[in-house]
DNA sequence: TGCATAATCTAACGTTGTTAGATAAATCTA
DNA sequence: TAGATTTATCTAACAACGTTAGATTATGCA
């Protein structure tokens, strides 16, 4: 029987769902196709752009997440459809997240989309900078926010034993560390809901609020980090 | 000449910075400590151990870069201490987030660090869960730019040449994608810059403001989302 | 049918983390 | 100090990995 990419992708994203990213070896692979490792290199130049192509395939399959369901002008809805459609997204896959981070894309799908949201926030008056900044700093928080979620729940709602809340706290003394004992089941556990807030924080930032309060806590924040980095340069 | 556990770990953040995660092997560490690969083995228990060991060691000696360096009581400074002083830590080590973000801690030193942290978040009148969600947030933010960072320059200053801007303009087509063509010099030069308007995004929302008009975006944003969930039920 | 190209297989190479067991060095004990 | 014990290293090998060269089979077209 013959076989070709896309076949090849889909076995490597179904291997990786079983056995995750450091068990997805070309020979399992092999064997999954009925075919024998070196075949392989026959469709794809190496592992690497394999993964590179799987990930790939991922967000591209992930990207309808990525736009509000309903039509919406409010950038913050826009923003925060982003952030919990990428999350859905990398979740969709054992070790998701750590294979998106180590991959480079290898087509413009999720670009495309991306750029749709690039300029709804154009419209919504953001500079360029601004929404690049914005929707950077949710793709790297919900990265490695997923990451961390996916090592102590490598498939949703089943814990890994080595991520036990009770075994962390017994490991915790309670003299030495009186606030990390009480952070141990807000860190590890109900990840929907830290990952809610944490995004809502970075939304909340983006606000045009320009109450004094606000802009006088951000000045005096600048002088001093200025003269913490002159000091540091001593 | 014999060996301890503080040698190997030393010659093994050596090694990294020279060659990166990747070229870093136990049969290249045992050649740079005049030593078979096997003898390790005696010192840790297996490779991971040792990269454990490895990034426990970083995030000790980054500690300090964590605490604001004058006093302040000011919640703002240690947030945004935090943010820098983790980007620096890890900007230390060649691969420095990659290894970090793929290991568990084997000490209690950082974790002293984020105590003090914790207990001045309360000071400042943070609910346990708000400090958690806020330096959570910053962490994960913080990791993963880092990584990102250092794929593109794998030695501070020194830009790999398989993520050059011009290149990266030249992929893209101007007519397809007209915004994306404006990211590239925001996305891949420049991170100091970007860094730290991401990390006032997430201060900013960290801020108790509560004006109406805020409260008010955020409840409609509450109930759009509600709707969309109950849509991707169905 | 014959031929070119596409796809797969066989067999091997070098490298990796890791282990068992033999040896050497250091330390302790009488 | 001599002998015994513990600590540390070495030799040699294993299984598994990504990868390559070259022989072999299947496929599609003239």
């Amino acid at each position: 029987m013959k076989i070709n990419r896309e076949m090849v992708i889909q076995a490597g994203l179904k291997l990786l769902n079983q056995r995750g990213l450091e068990q997805l070896t070309l020979r399992r692979l092999a064997v999954e196709l009925n075919v024998q490792a070196a075949t392989i290199y026959w469709h794809f130049r190496s592992k690497e752009q394999l993964l590179d192509e799987m990930a790939t395939t991922v967000l591209a399959d992930g990207s309808a997440n990525l736009i509000p369901a309903r039509k919406s002008s409010d950038w913050r809805v826009w923003a925060s459809t982003f952030g919990e459609g990428l999350r859905k997204t990398l979740l969709a896959y054992r070790d998701g997240a750590r294979m998106v981070a180590g991959t480079r894309l290898t087509n413009t799908e999720y670009l495309m989309t991306t750029e749709r949201i690039g300029n709804q926030m154009l419209a919504a008056d953001f500079s360029v900078r601004a929404a690049v900044v914005l929707f950077s700093t949710i793709y790297n928080y919900t990265l490695s926010f997923v990451m961390e979620e996916q090592t102590v729940f490598p498939t949703p709602g089943k814990r890994s034993s080595r991520y036990s809340i009770g075994a962390r706290n017994a490991r915790l003394d309670p003299a030495a560390f009186p606030f990390h004992r009480q952070t141990s089941s807000i860190l590890f556990d109900r990840y929907d809901q830290r990952f809610r807030e944490g995004l809502e924080l970075i939304l909340r930032g983006a606000e045009p609020d320009r109450s004094p309060r606000i802009q006088q806590a951000n000045k005096d924040l600048k002088f001093y980090l200025y003269d913490q980095r002159e000091i540091s340069k001593r």
